[in-house]
RNA sequence: GGGCGCAUAGCUCAAUGGUAGAGCAGCGGCCUUUUAAGCCGUUGGUUGCAGGUUCGAGUCCUGCUGCGCCCA
């Protein structure tokens, strides 16, 4: 990015800038080289707490440099108050006139602001009002801020609570907001209480293409590139799950990945263009036993994160002790609707009852589209405590076992909760015959121009003809289940840098409209033959 | 993709179609236990962008951009 022209910071930044200038004439540096810290803010309490219980903070008072970011600041005259925050805490800083001199403490209060990076150093000891503080002999400055820091949310003056200002500039968000910071902690546990959970229980974590030829695995619409040497297009992949199948033709047993899939659809609060996955299959387990897996899966993900199995998700106590309810998605339909699908076995039937029920189906779907359909607007915003619907119609399940007593319903169960849907597995399907007969299939269910249509992948019907075992495979998504842990209603609460539209840098100049639709042309015509990438 | 709403100082917000304002932040001053510190003074604006109506537009109309909510 273009550093902007003096004409373009704002007054407060240029004051800053005139401070740093000033600094440096002084042969000051305010980006300095090195830093040092003997206690965080916390320790330097918990020492000054600990030494006060043994009775010799008076006598032996405990001496700290801290480090950490100016977060407030009380001038007062021959004495001056501050606070500095780092990653956990916050502590006070006391600058009197009485340890360092009047020059000193002129300085920090002349070339100090809200937002720089502090290193200080003194001795600890309780305010009047109790509070447990550094009383400043010496410090440093480690990082001048010029812009201006955002005030907290809480602030009742000017709350820092704009969701644009927030996502774009998302360090400004995490640099004031603690709570926001823990969310990602939180994510970070999740993460790593899943691979905690998979790995000890025979689970291989492996890798697999983001880049992939032929994109498949899910009904979703993909995103292309190009390699220019290799003159091919190529998809970011929208899920693991026809290369992690091939790894059981390859004689690993369980395998899993976490990773990014990408989706090349609508945002909303519950959809980012890219998004993070678990996807694990399974030998020798059907569609009942992975719901037995993904149960205490998640069990203990909530006992190693949260501490326990309720929570509160955006006013609901939602409970992980089991059994989870298991519902047949026609019982589910049923209860929602009042219609029973297996009293409308075409297309035509169902939609003339949804009509008597006076619903207005969406125009032109397939039978199972409509079921899909009907499941995420009657029942998915229901299921707010744990729920595996299971039996899908075979139509929109393309890789998923037929029931043998029902070749038109496929073992395949969706794992609702809060009102999402949060997981999705199948029996797998393994006879390469039937498969690529599924595949024929949905070319013809699916029109010519629906993005949602499955390219056939001649590899994985290769891979699956040299055998490939009875299978139970489970996919998530990551960030749905850290919004269910941490209490967010939207993704982007739980993303780091959630996708937004572009708008040009350069702090709201005009004139800016005309380069962003020629930047976009390239987007619109992904097959054009030319390099997409940005 | 459609509907509704929002966009004014660095931040949060005011302003019947008639001189663009407040609080906070900033800057200058006073102040030795404050924590939303306080008191006095003061700087700061292409009202998101482009057009239109009008004697006159932050305000009304049209288009565009971004964000939010709802729907698909």
């Amino acid at each position: 990015m273009r550093r902007p022209s003096m004409a373009e910071y704002t007054d407060l930044e240029r004051e800053r800038l005139r401070k740093i200038e000033e600094l440096r004439a002084m042969g000051i540096e305010p980006y300095p080289n090195r830093a040092e810290r003997t206690h965080t803010t916390r320790e330097a309490i918990a020492a000054y707490e600990a030494a006060e219980q043994a009775g010799t903070a008076e006598q032996n008072p405990i001496q700290v440099t801290v480090t950490g970011r100016l977060r407030s600041i009380r001038r007062m005259g021959k004495i001056t108050f501050a606070h500095i925050e780092d990653e956990h805490g916050r502590l006070q800083l006391f600058f009197r006139v009485n340890e360092l001199g009047k020059d000193r403490l002129k300085f920090f209060n002349k070339f100090f602001d809200i937002g720089d990076f502090i290193q200080a150093s003194g001795t600890m000891f309780r305010t009047r009002t109790g509070e447990v503080t550094l009383k400043v002999l010496d410090f440093k400055m480690l990082a001048k801020a010029i812009t201006p820091l955002p005030p907290d949310k809480k602030s009742k003056h000017s709350p820092f609570s704009d969701p644009e200002l927030r996502y774009r500039q998302r360090y400004a968000d995490l640099a004031v907001h603690p709570e926001v910071r823990q969310i990602f902690r939180t994510r970070a546990a999740i993460v790593r209480a899943l691979r905690n959970f998979l790995d000890s229980h025979g689970f291989l974590e492996v890798e697999t293409p983001i880049l992939q030829p032929i994109y498949g695995g899910a009904a979703a619409r993909p995103f292309v590139t190009y390699h220019n040497q290799l003159k091919q297009h190529l998809y970011l992949r929208i899920s693991f799950e026809l290369y992690l199948k091939r790894l059981l033709v390859g004689m690993y047993e369980r395998v899993y990945e976490i990773g990014r899939d990408f989706r090349n659809e609508g945002i909303s609060f519950k959809h980012n263009p890219e998004f993070t996955q678990l996807e694990f299959y399974m030998a020798y387990a059907d569609y009942f036993d992975v719901m037995d897996f993904v149960e205490a899966m998640l069990r203990y993900v909530a006992q190693e994160v949260l501490g326990r199995l309720q929570f509160t998700y955006q006013g609901h106590t939602i409970d992980l002790a089991p059994p989870w309810k298991r519902i047949t998605m026609r019982e589910a339909l049923q209860e929602a609707t009042g219609v029973d699908i297996a009293q409308h076995p075409t297309l035509e039937s169902l939609m003339q009852a949804l009509r008597e029920q006076g619903h207005e189906p969406p125009p032109k779907p397939s039978r199972g589209k409509l079921l899909d359909w009907m499941l995420s607007t009657f029942v998915e915003p229901k299921l707010i405590q744990p729920t595996f619907v299971y039996d899908y119609p075979r139509d929109i399940s393309p890789l998923a076992k037929s029931k043998p007593d029902d070749p038109d319903t496929v073992e395949r169960f969706e794992l609702f909760m809060g009102g999402m849907e949060l997981g999705n597995a199948f029996t797998e399907l393994n006879d390469p015959l039937e498969q690529e007969k599924r595949f024929l299939e949905q070319g013809r269910t699916y029109a010519e121009d629906d993005e949602e249509r499955h390219p056939m992948d001649e590899d994985y019907l290769r891979a699956m003809r040299y055998g490939m075992p009875p299978n139970g495979g489970f996919g998530m998504g990551i960030d749905r289940l850290t919004m269910l842990f941490t209490d967010r209603p939207s993704i982007r609460e739980v993303i780091l840098f959630p996708h937004l539209r572009k708008k040009e840098e350069g702090r709201g100049r005009p004139g800016q409209a005309a380069d962003d639709h020629t930047a976009e042309a390239g987007e619109d015509t992904p097959i054009g033959g030319n390099n997409v990438t940005q």
